[in-house]
DNA sequence: GCCAACGTTGGC
DNA sequence: GCCAACGTTGGC
């Protein structure tokens, strides 16, 4: 099982679009280390949300429910997306601010490579960020 | 709205 | 293959 983080701007797609759908395509990925880690997940894989741009914060969690395919955005063939479902919304969304305040999370993806949209998250992040949001 | 960080493109 | 120019992302 892995861990990951994915980021997306509220106002294109947010948590709350998903849960409405109940169950969505992750696509649109430009970016090949981010398009390489989608190909890494698998299915039953969790996934953090975040709300970049507005909020700034962990918003949810997902799981991946299907693995890589065709982006079908485009019909360009190195773009892959994954299939995910809503796993739960957090009671307290975690600000990137207290993230970056802390430095248990120094090592995390988000924290030092802001741009990047796709990334795994260690287990201790992923479990520490969790317990968070549901404090 | 600005700008730093980073990725991509294209001329050489 | 290098690197300058340019475009994009995302925090502030």
């Amino acid at each position: 099982m892995n861990y990951w983080l994915l980021k997306s701007e509220p106002h294109v797609y947010s948590i709350d679009d998903l849960i409405s759908e109940g169950e969505g395509v992750w696509d649109g990925v430009r970016n090949y280390q981010a398009r390489n880690n989608l190909r890494a997940m698998l299915p039953g894989d969790l996934a953090l949300f975040y709300h970049s741009n507005i909020g700034m914060e962990v918003v949810g969690l997902v799981e991946i429910s299907a693995s890589a395919f065709q982006d079908p955005t485009t019909d360009d063939n190195r773009w892959l997306a994954v299939g995910v479902k809503p796993v739960q919304k957090f009671a307290k969304p975690i600000p990137l601010k207290l993230l970056k305040a802390d430095p248990f999370f120094e090592q995390l993806p988000l924290v030092r490579h802001s741009r990047l949209s796709v990334m795994p998250v260690d287990k201790a992040h992923f479990d520490a960020i969790l317990a968070l949001g549901n404090a």
